[in-house]
DNA sequence: CGCGTTTTGTTGACATGTCAACCATTGCCT
DNA sequence: AGGCAATGGTTGACATGTCAACAAAACGCG
């Protein structure tokens, strides 16, 4: 009766697959539907809110987005030339820069946040048990988490390793 | 001590995010360093290769693999320049034709899977209990299915209730 | 039957991201 | 110091995907 356990695995990832662009697809949609920017930029916007006021280096940024150096280069090419980011240049390190929040982008972020967190409410949160919660977490932290523990060899790539 | 209910929630979802693009990096990876294929090519070979023997509308491979009509339709064109697959056309309807498996796609499928299957295993399935795994595809199987049921309104992209 | 609507799939214009090559600066290390 | 590898970031060429507009066939119904 009970399933072989290799494909209790597989399908444990496609219901993984296809909730992640379930959730996505419904957050972008939402945003869009009251004309606001794409998930991406609330990523961004809502790590420079919550860091220190100074600022974030784009190597920092890097982390949050999951992005390669080119990626959040244009990525905040496009934020910026929104106005809602600036880029103001680092004192102790002259090769990059430091960036800023700009009111423009806390205002943004302020009208993101509602419509985030409501549409989360009703496509994920609503649907899962405090418990659950804790569980999934704990679950797919270990996934991640063991990518950077088995990275020994098979992954050349520097990218690959800021997995985010 | 405990959390605060929302940013259980809000955790869980960023796991989720997390370990996803683990994952799909590190299968992207595996097989690109054997010189195989992307994992969206696996997706329509392996969907071609369990399903009749007379092959595919794209309409169906669209839910395999989580694309437009459009890029789906960019998908095939190269899979099916690479000789992977053949576009047939379809007697009961004009309009579209039949995607089918070409021997040299079948044999393609068959290089890849070892190397998908092994990353997996590396990846995801050994660090999950089988236990665990069902309860994962329980819960997040709710989170996809919720978003057909709750579609009534705010989605009125017909791209978006198709979600894989 | 004949016409409007729906379904399938394609195409052009464009958005977004990757990779590889690159520049400038920083930080050792001898 | 002085040389040189590692770091931080950008840019050009290109891959891949979206959206909107479209074409053609299939449906359905008065």
């Amino acid at each position: 009766m009970s399933k072989n356990p290799t494909q209790l695995k597989l399908d444990a990832l496609r219901s993984l697959l296809r909730a992640r662009t379930t959730l996505v697809e419904r957050l972008e949609t939402a945003l869009r539907a009251d004309d606001l920017p794409p998930l991406a930029w609330y990523d961004v916007l809502c790590a420079l809110d919550e860091a220190p006021g100074d600022g974030l280096r784009p190597r920092d940024l890097g982390f949050a987005v999951a992005l390669t150096p080119s990626g959040l280069t244009r990525l905040l090419d496009r934020i910026s030339a929104a106005g809602m980011v600036d880029r103001k240049s680092c004192p102790s390190d002259r090769r990059g820069y430091v960036v800023l929040l700009t009111k423009s982008g806390a205002e943004t972020l302020e009208m993101m946040r509602p419509v985030y967190l409501h549409e989360l409410g009703l496509a994920f949160a609503s649907l899962l048990s405090d418990d659950e919660a804790k569980q999934l977490s704990e679950v797919l932290d270990r996934v991640s988490a063991s990518a950077c523990t088995a990275a020994g060899e098979p992954v050349p790539e520097p990218a690959a390793a800021r997995a985010a």
